[in-house]
DNA sequence: CAAGTTACTTTATGCCATAAGGAGTTGCAA
DNA sequence: TTGCAACTCCTTATGGCATAAAGTAACTTG
């Protein structure tokens, strides 16, 4: 039998990921109690992230925040990936779980898609998080359970469904990235966005005399923006990535019902909608 | 008059980027004459982040690439946040700047996406370059007005636009993520994804016994994934994500679709489409 | 030819994750 | 009751990182 590199690291991480018996709380044996929970470590470190950003996630912060030195954690947890692991998956566990689809699939998407949003500002370097190796944690799959049910609702076959999650997903990500990262540069850089703006639009200017010439159409969308009312209380960039986050779900949610008009002529009855007794 | 931190900075970086005169190659004063070009140093961190990943990208590795120390490069570029900048915008360079609308804006934007999907894959590193503060290069601007010279073929207004293309870029960026995220992860960790997803869902199952129970939408939709039939040369994953991509893809564009149609009916005779002699 | 400028190196500082090796605490078995 | 094993937590490497500081050598201009 092939034994994978790492796969007893990998059992542990499930285990915590799933909280099986014996890998959270007090334990019974020799030795001093616990001074720390797997718990406690989790919180200190999306503190810290939520905070001041993934980039400021080090062993070392996490540890004071509890009267620790780095290396006591590791005591918990087995590595920083581990870690971060388990900060994901307890974070996403705010994500409702419950979509009223009373009013339509094209309503519950609506919300869930805000509550996306809102989440990922809440917890920005969660979208730092790799996708690659993802997560399988409980509360991943909560989320995309909750996530499927909405959208069995269009009545879409399996296929498509998947890839409207997928495209979905990627949209309010890519979507709230924007101001994720823009809300951390201020305390990362000590530039606000607004000195920032201003001395590098002034720059750009100094250093490209000839910009509306070689980027007209740049320049004219730039114009226009100035035009625009708004609201002073909220910074532009925030204002205008929320508009965009607006404009794209509108397109989504229409392009969804021109599919659903599509394949309702053209597939004849719909294939099964879920498992059985969905 | 307010002196902004770092502006002596952003003003060298800024003339790196466009390359104002003597920015770049040779220089007539005295001293040894330089044995590299600013090109140099970043085509050899381009080669090193698409070929070992953004975080294995770092001064030593470029440096060496070059028969130098690290230091020697801080001759060259500022910092190796500077040196990430260059090389944002040297990638971009790649991107194509013009395409045909003679077949409708449909087929030119299908064609754009498709060149965006396949510039990621192509340097991965370009989507961990933080937005937050924007690289204000020639390359950014050209494609740019490039994406925008497509979509004004909608005869949407400026604000719409500005908007849509956002849409449009989040959810390109977003899908590519995925992949590029996919692919770095064999080398970073030197466990092939068929053997990751093996041992991983293996333990699921164990740590999980009841996840059919649990989560009925997501078995079903994993169930209905294995059925597929699939062209084996290509990992599943990337087949999975390329579909994401087109089907997410024609959603948007239904929904621009939809939008014209709306804003047609709505607004009557429609806003000037672009910059004066445009 | 001397002086100043510049390319590049070595060395040092202070971060980071984490391996290794204590030190002190605790429960259980003899 | 004693002593050992298990355990938490600490200190101290080790090797990586960016980059500051200072040194060396090459070169041009006065």
């Amino acid at each position: 039998m092939v034994v994978f590199a790492g796969q007893g690291d990998a059992r542990r991480s499930m285990a915590l990921l799933w909280r099986t018996p014996g890998s959270g709380g007090a334990r019974s044996g020799p030795g001093p109690k616990p001074g720390l929970t797997v718990d406690e470590i989790v919180d200190a470190a999306i503190a810290v992230a939520d905070a001041e950003g993934m980039a400021a996630l080090s062993m070392r912060a996490v540890g004071e925040r509890l009267g620790r030195t780095a290396m006591a954690l590791y005591t918990y947890v087995p590595s920083k990936s581990e870690l971060v692991d388990l900060m994901y998956d307890r974070a996403l566990a705010e994500m409702p779980t419950a979509y009223d689809l009373g009013a339509g699939w094209r309503a519950a998407v609506t919300a869930w898609a805000e509550d996306g949003w809102s989440f990922y500002l809440r917890h920005p370097w969660v979208l730092q998080v790799s996708q690659a190796r993802p997560v399988l944690g409980p509360n991943e799959y909560v989320s995309l359970e909750t996530t499927l049910r909405i959208l069995r609702a269009t009545g879409l076959e399996a296929g498509v469904l998947r890839r409207l999650v997928g495209a979905l997903v990627h949209f309010v990500r890519g979507a709230a990235r924007t101001i994720a990262e823009t809300r951390q540069a201020p305390a990362a850089t000590g530039v606000s966005d607004e000195e920032w703006w201003y001395a590098r639009s002034a720059l750009l200017l100094e250093v490209v005399p000839d910009f509306t010439e070689r980027f007209p159409m740049v320049a004219w969308l730039g114009a226009e923006a100035q035009d625009q009312p708004g609201d002073a209380s909220v910074p532009y960039l925030e204002r205008e990535a929320k508009a965009t986050f607006k404009v794209g779900l509108t397109v989504l949610l229409d392009g969804i019902e021109a599919i659903i008009g599509r394949s309702g002529h053209l597939a004849g009855p719909t294939r099964p909608l879920g498992p059985p007794g969905g």
